[in-house]
DNA sequence: CTTGACTCCGTATATAACTACGGAAGTAAT
DNA sequence: ATTACTTCCGTAGTTATATACGGAGTCAAG
């Protein structure tokens, strides 16, 4: 059995990038990855152009793309679209922006409900829910 | 017909407490709110306390609280369970700065791509792309 | 007492991204 | 050739958080 990337089965194929053969499948399924043709009642075999895909695709989900806009950036994978591939991103980029500011905010007030709690004198409710009851 | 928020219909209460009827019955049917006896055939009524019940679900949900850990703080929620709610608060201010973390990794990732595409000098390929693609 | 709005209740649908299952057929090792 | 593992393929289930629908009952106004 060859150690590198060509001819995979689907097992291997899924291995070597990183995700469950049933990923592989539900991408088929959704357009993202191509279904190879079988060989005459045989068993389809994937290469190291379908392993960078998927390593693509999951490069791309760790930066917050969904898995629509990936299939939109996989259309736009020629190189000619330059544009329209970096107005996807500053999208991406601006909505990254908008929950670190989220995330921000929340952070301020957990970790103020927790000082609250830390210092609380005997009283006998519990700082934290009484300030998410207020109106 | 009262402006207060006592003898709420759901329709009122849901309005009071700025979500939709079909919420309050998901709410209901979760568990996060109980259904309050109906008279001889007729209809619920709901009062400040329930909405103010509600009001606590959605500012626990803003800071990042699944319904499933509110459900937990609820019913802790007697004052007498300081300990457990600021444990659980310490959990969800961990999972924020984890998530804060990520995000920033990926703000920096996603702004050196758009600079790398607007620096690119007549070269066919789009930068994103190709650093997507890299192993 | 009719009309229109609202409530009740159960069931179905939506979204994202998978994960699981089952039976038949192909493949590899011994 | 038998055994054990994979593949193939379609369908169904999962999680979270709702939203939508439809028919029957109830309520308030005029």
């Amino acid at each position: 059995m060859m150690n590198n990337l060509e001819n995979l089965t689907i097992g291997a194929f899924a291995k070597a990038a990183g995700v469950s053969v049933e990923t592989i499948r539900f991408y088929q399924r959704k357009g993202l990855l191509s279904e190879p043709n079988k060989p005459y009642g045989g068993i389809r075999r994937y290469s190291k152009v379908d392993v960078q895909r998927v390593r693509f695709i999951k490069s791309a989900q760790r930066l917050g793309f969904s898995l629509n806009e990936i299939s939109e950036l996989l259309r736009l994978e020629d190189g000619i679209h330059c544009n329209e591939v970096s107005y996807l991103t500053e999208i991406r980029l601006e909505d990254v922006r908008k929950k670190l500011k989220d995330l921000t905010r929340m952070e301020a007030a957990l970790s103020a409900l927790l000082r609250a709690c830390h210092s609380r004198k005997g009283n006998v409710s519990c700082p934290i829910i009484a300030s998410l009851q207020a109106d």
